[in-house]
DNA sequence: GTATCTGTCGATACAGTGTATCGATGAGTA
DNA sequence: TACTCATCGATACACTGTATCGACAGATAC
């Protein structure tokens, strides 16, 4: 997001980040409030209604308080983000506890993938959150761990920086892949519930563009296309990702 | 963006996409005006203070117009978010143009995510919007036409799906990698401004966070990484998805 | 029990956002 | 010269994140 700063004053941020930042004391004198109640006030807000909807007013009206409220628990609205962020890195870090132990490096780190997609197709809006800022909060760095040490038990992959190459190449494979299929999703279904428009619009733009000739490739691929279902696409760019990690020879 | 919707009237969108809907005629009558001059301010505008700094207004400022001077070659913000990377994927089809032609599928697609990575580091904003919205514009399709075509080379990848797939992967890790460098830049440049922060919160949290014993994999990179330089990094991870994508058998 | 201190809550305010509306203003035509 | 008509942009509206500070409540001192 990165809005207006909170003070341009000598402290240009609270010393502590917002995951280690001890809460209020709660107080029963207009309601119990907690981080972990904004947060998944928040939550519930964006799945039901997108980002965007996530408003420093709305998150408060939805726990019946006043705006200013939250800004006892949080000293930012991208702080709010970030513990957004953190909430879905625990449900991924959940999943990946709750797999069968597998020895093998790939197998993991297929897990750790598909486990990444299926949280941001339950929360669209973590696809937009993924790559924005850094994630070092306790959920992320459990996932990253996780991931780090299925990466070691490769032996071409000993070395710490080799290692943390093939992670970051994962996650950027991942993160990549799955913001591109929640902006179709997100574009089928915007011209998907009023399908005429898509009919009117995109449809004969995009078929007015291929006729002129200048995307012959485009066009073929378009022509001779099966259109694989989401997941077996994600799952075959996976495969190539994996496949040159596994390439790696010590 | 996604902001508000213009008008919820029976018309949910201009039947026709900006790439191809004709300017208004220019008049000079107050100045003369094009979509080509507010693209050129708002990237100004943006590569210089961030994506956030492109406002409506603020574009218009530029411009010596009023707001709603834009609103005649545009139809919402999201069009100029649209147009703006438009512009830069066709900064992306320049530089392939100028290319010493190679035969080599792999030289070809390894030269076109390192175009994508330059037009990035060039305007940091474009690597918000990469994965945001399909981008469907003629330099973007240019782009994707020569990306297919360089994957239609390889003879493991002569079903059209397999290339389609091929470069999709290439691309979600390109957008992925590019994406996380420039937060990291970015965060990066925040604290390092007054390095004090960094030195004060985030270092300190996570020393303090690898010394709860909890992240073991994390910290043994921690302390035995060399740290490489972005460029170098972002061509590890290029190297794993090319030889992933090379290991592929027709 | 009263008075004072202290700290928190949240109403109000401010500067900004995207964009709908519509009166004024100008150019083009008869 | 008179009329028409399109366009420009001032104004307005609903919204945003957050600084400020008066009022109020709980704790402490006497």
């Amino acid at each position: 997001m990165t809005t207006r700063r909170r003070t341009d004053t000598p402290e240009p941020e609270p010393a502590t980040l917002i995951w280690e930042r001890p809460e209020p004391a709660e107080r029963p004198s207009p309601a119990p409030l907690s981080r972990d109640r904004i947060v998944r006030a928040a939550m519930t807000l964006a799945d039901t209604d997108g980002l965007d909807a996530v408003s420093v007013r709305k998150v408060a009206a939805a726990l019946d308080a006043g705006p200013m409220r939250l800004y006892g628990y949080l000293s930012t609205k991208d702080e709010l983000l970030d513990l957004m962020a953190e909430a879905v890195h625990a449900e991924i870090a959940d999943a990946l506890a709750h797999d069968p132990p597998a020895a093998d490096w790939r197998t993991t780190l297929h897990a750790h993938a598909h486990h990444m997609r299926d949280a941001a197709l339950r929360h669209e809006w973590f696809a937009d959150l993924l790559g924005g800022r850094p994630h070092l909060g306790p959920a992320a760095l459990t996932t990253l761990d996780a991931a780090l040490a299925a990466a070691a038990r490769h032996p071409g992959l000993a070395d710490p920086d080799a290692a943390f190459g093939a992670v970051g190449t994962l996650h950027a494979y991942t993160a990549g892949a799955v913001r591109r299929e929640i902006a179709e999703r997100r574009a089928h279904r915007a011209t998907g519930l009023d399908k005429r428009q898509w009919q009117t619009s995109v449809g004969p733009y995009l078929t007015r563009m291929l006729a002129t000739g200048r995307y012959p490739a485009v066009a073929r691929i378009v022509a001779g296309a099966k259109t694989p279902d989401p997941a077996t696409a994600f799952d075959t760019g996976l495969r190539h990702v994996l496949d040159g990690i596994a390439a790696v020879t010590g």
